[in-house]
This record gives structure tokens, sequence and C-alpha cells, in this order.
DNA sequence: GAGTGGTCTAGACCACTAG
DNA sequence: TAGTGGTCTAGACCACTCT
């Protein structure tokens, strides 16, 4: 009754219900759950998982969430259609944690890093006192040798203290503020809009001016409200597009 | 110690935990509960609400999901920053209910409304048979009387019989979806672009041809992965903005 | 140490689907 | 009717925060 006891540990720190969602990722990922497999009844599984059905439950409803399975009342649990795109409007992760995520191979290059004291506007945006001052980093990314993406980011140096000497070509900036700030970040405005583009983007993104681009103003959070990070993106829809899986409450 | 046990309806089909967040949204959108308001620990809340410390967990994190509430561990639960923008980029619902949710003056007219065999591209999109129709519907909404969005959507007649008779000037198209279904909307993908006008819709939204706007592709799932609904959506981001709000995991 | 949320259990009953 | 997920309970113990 126990065949799959073994997938768990519980003296892993690591809650039981994420190590369930893990393992059954895995799975999806590797097919050996196909799509539309059907899944054992939950108080089949959660025996079989030795777990009880509400921990189970908890791992099923995250990979709901995430549009990997879907229930269905009386029927069961399944595998859902495979994702193809980027789960990037719908989950707090980086460009570049969600490029490493889909295995697209890019490439980083800080154009600018300097700890400034930010424009009004940024000021503004950030509550900031008068002299406060922020580390301000300009990137491109590129995939296939492509220039696909502008970031300029503005971080609050005074909550993460030595972050001005990380090579940003090499370390996602949310680890870099999660390490640097000893805090987690915990979730994030975007807001989305469609502009054209001005000289300076358009000369790094190798576009006409005018052109039209996915424009995004992010503001990043650690726990208890503080805004760490800001930053605004813009990004060549035709060449990196970005997906929403929503569900209907 | 039951202080608040009327608020909540036993008899009431309505799940517990879904009355309870109804009830908290309420208090919060009435400032009863004010921004960094901390609620009453877990254990007091669900005792005065009568109901088991995991139902009202379960509350509590739909509205976590929403950006309403946050929760830090060790002390305590309380009301995050109000939100301003629109929940589009978040949860599966139209922009007439969103809009509607939002308290803004909108109107909505419909340009065309017809049966017919779709085009290549969106019978290719939608799996459809060589001759199965859709209900083709062509609409353009205006806020303050200005026109900021355009839709076209294509909808499975066959799921959804007598829908085509359906005054959409009224009613919300998920709406009517649901009922002539009789299933519910379960989920759906949204693509978010960012394109020039063409002439088409420049000269629907009253703006240069090639102005950058948002563009939608989107489609919509009833229960068990039947797509009912696709829709292209063209959008004035200067008047009506996008905003996710993101979890970090 | 007292108070908070985070996780987990073992059971119960209900609502929906299908043969 | 049997099988499934949906909801709810009453308790337990742990991890974290603050004083």
């Amino acid at each position: 009754m126990k065949e799959y006891s073994n997938v768990i540990n519980k003296s892993d720190p690591k809650p039981l219900y994420s190590q369930i969602a893990d393992w059954m990722s895995e799975k999806i990922s590797t097919k050996e759950w196909e799509k539309n497999h059907q899944l054992p009844a939950e108080e089949d599984l959660a025996k079989q998982l030795d777990v009880s059905r509400g921990t189970l439950r908890k791992a099923i409803s995250s990979l709901i969430k995430e549009g990997i399975l879907i229930q269905i009342q009386g029927k069961g649990t399944f595998v859902a259609e495979p994702k193809v795109s980027h789960p990037f409007g719908q989950e707090l992760i980086s460009f570049a944690e969600s490029m490493e995520r889909e295995g697209i191979n890019f490439e980083t290059k800080v154009l600018e890093k300097q700890v400034i004291v930010p424009k009004a506007s940024v000021k503004k945006k950030f509550s900031l006192t008068d002299n406060q001052k922020v580390l301000y980093l300009k990137r491109i990314r590129l995939i296939d040798n492509e220039p696909v993406i502008v970031l300029e980011n503005y971080i609050k140096v005074d909550l993460c203290q030595g972050i001005e000497y990380v090579k940003f070509e090499q370390m996602p900036l949310f680890e870099a503020i999660e390490k640097f700030s000893g805090q987690k970040i915990s979730f994030g405005t975007r807001q989305f809009e469609a502009r054209g583009l001005e000289e300076e983007q358009a000369m790094l993104l190798s576009m006409p001016i005018g052109t039209p681009v996915l424009y995004l103003d992010q503001i990043t959070y650690l726990d208890e409200l503080i805004p760490v990070e800001i930053s605004q993106v813009w990004l060549r829809s035709d060449k990196y597009s970005i997906t929403s899986y929503l569900q209907r409450d």
C-alpha cells in the first residue's frame, strides 16, 4: 500500500506537499504520466504516498494553479495539455529564471552599473528619501545572438548591501536580491503596456524607432510590503511572448 | 466567543470558506479593516466565526492569492496595500466583468454578429472540422465615450446553442457562454503582444495607423479541456492598462 | 515564554459522474 | 450504486517573531 513511499522524505525540511508536487511534475515532464493520464484516486494515492489526503490535495492544487493538472468532480484528476509558453504572466520569476526554465539559450550584457541618486520619477515610485541611493542597472538580453530585451533596474542598496559588486552577467537579479538582503522576495506587480521604441532602446534592439514593443513596469517586494526593486523593460514580443494561464474562480 | 457567527450561513450551499472570503473583502473594501490592519489570530477568528481553522485558512489564502492580505509567520495576518489596477492579468474575467468590478462606466457596441464557417487560421487554433460553424462577434468598447478596446470573438455554437440570439450589448460574453453551454468556464490562456494598429482597427479606435497597442490572443476552455471561445483583442494601453499581481513561490 | 502562522493527520459527510 | 473530488472538523506539533 506504500508503493511510492520512497518518493518523499519525512525528515527533509521541505514540506511534504511540496515534495509531492515536485515528484508529480517530474512524472509529467518525463512523460511517465502523459497528457490526459488519470491519476489514482486521492484516497488511494495518499495511502500509497503515506500522507494524509489533505497534504496530497495541497500538492495537487498547486499544480492546478500552474495549469499542469485538472480535476473534475466525480471523475478524477488528469494531466492537462502540455504548456508551451512562458509562465511570465503567471508567477513572479525573472526573465533569466524564466528562460533558464525553458532551456532557452540566452546571454546577458551589462551596459551600466552604478550606485546613484535616481531621477525624480523613480524616487517617487519608490518613496525614497532625498539622498537615498539605488543601484542602477541597465542590461540587454540576447537570444540566439539577437537583442530581444532591454532592462533598467533600480535596487535599494541599503536593503542589499554588497549587491553592487555582483557580476550580473552570471547571476539572476532576484537571486542576488535574496542573497544580499537575506530576505525572500514575496511578490511583485507588473503593468503591461504597448509602446513605440524611442531612439535609445531602438538602437539597442536594432529595430526602427517607433516599432511597437511590450513595455513592462515592475515593482518587486520583500516580505512586509517593502519595495526593493523597480524596473522598466522593453521587450520584442515577436521574439519572446508572454502568456498567462488564468483560472476562473 | 461567536461574535461573528452571523456572517456565515451554514445552510447556504455556498462553501463556508467562500462566504468568509466575501465577508473579509467587504470589511476591507468598506475600510472597516484598513491597510496594515492586523486580523485576529487564526485560532481566535476561527472560533469567532464558528468554523475550523482549516476553513478559515482556505478563505485567507484565496485573498492572499489576490494580493488583498499578507501573512507573516510569527507575526500575523495583515491587510495589504489597496490595489489600484485591473486584475486582468490575474484571474480569468472578461473585460466587461473587470470594468464592472472597477465601477468603470463603459458602453459596448456590437459591430458584427453572425454564424459563419471561420477562416483557416481560426479553424486551426480551434481544431474545427471543415464545416463546423462558429458565432463571430466583433465589438468595440467605449470608456467615457472614447473607443478603447476592439474585440473579435469566435464561439463554438454547437456547444452553446441559442447563444446567437443574445443581445451582447447587455450581457457579458462569459456569462452568455456559461448560460447557453450549461457548463462553467474553467480556465483560459492569454498571450500578450505589442502591435502597430492596422487600418481597420485604427479607424475603430480613432487613432493613427501604426500606433502601438496591446494585442491579446485568448483561448477560453470549459471543463475537460474543451476550447469554447477564442478571441483577438486590441487595446489602447494608455487608456486601460493591465496589471498582474504575482506571487513568488 | 507567549503568540503567531505553517504543516500534517484521520476521519466525516456531501455533491457529482457514470454504468 | 460505486467511485470520484469538494468541504469541513478538531486536534497535534513545529518554526518563527518578539519581548
